[in-house]
DNA sequence: ATCTTTGTTCGTAAAATTACGAACAATATG
DNA sequence: CATATTGTTCGTAATTTTACGAACAAAGAT
């Protein structure tokens, strides 16, 4: 694309969190961490048919959009919601969704 | 990926859906779409600064996953939200933010 | 019947995503 | 200190996505 302006900033962040959730592993990471308010990531490695370093791309790629968190407890890491961001996406879709 | 049994239906229809959202265009479409009913490709194509083959790409991916439909309207093609799946998407993402 | 308008399809190129295993880093444990 | 555990990073390959222009199809207008 050539221009961008014509995007609002909240289309270009709801793209951006729906583009996050737009795949299984990541989804069910979410909904796990909806669930049960944090995990480690080996507990997802056990259950999740997919390598070790694959599973931690996808977990970078939910933090860096920032839908969750991971915080060191060494040596595992522990994950759950970015509570703020996770605000924010509901905010965003709720309106979203809503409006037909 | 190996198997796929792990994610539930709802998970990887949710998922499914995002992905649609994921970009801004798509975005831009459906949100445009929630708000006045209805548009012709042509609307689009005046404002977004994207080829009309690449548009008819984005609008091929809503219609894909079920989010929008088409109708004919020689010469002119109208599209509109599909509500069905849209109710579908809107309980599936209710539930799934609302669970924080 | 020809031309115009509208949008899709096709072929293709560039970029991004998804996935893996090997190597590495950090820290706990023996 | 050596070793085991946990997860990230790196290099790489295969696939998918995004994008474009050219060609095509359908139907209305002249």
């Amino acid at each position: 694309m050539k221009s961008v302006t014509i995007f609002s900033e909240e289309q270009k962040q709801a793209a951006r969190f729906a583009k996050a959730m737009g795949h299984p592993v990541r989804m069910y990471v979410l909904e796990l961490l909806t669930k049960q308010s944090c995990c480690y990531s080996g507990d997802l490695s056990d259950v999740l048919p997919i390598a070790k370093s694959t599973l931690s791309q996808h977990l970078k790629e939910l933090k860096d959009v920032g839908l969750i968190q991971g915080e060191i407890e060494a040596p595992k890491v522990k994950y759950c919601i970015n509570r703020e961001n996770w605000a924010k996406a509901q905010k965003i879709f709720n309106q979203f969704l809503e409006a037909v």
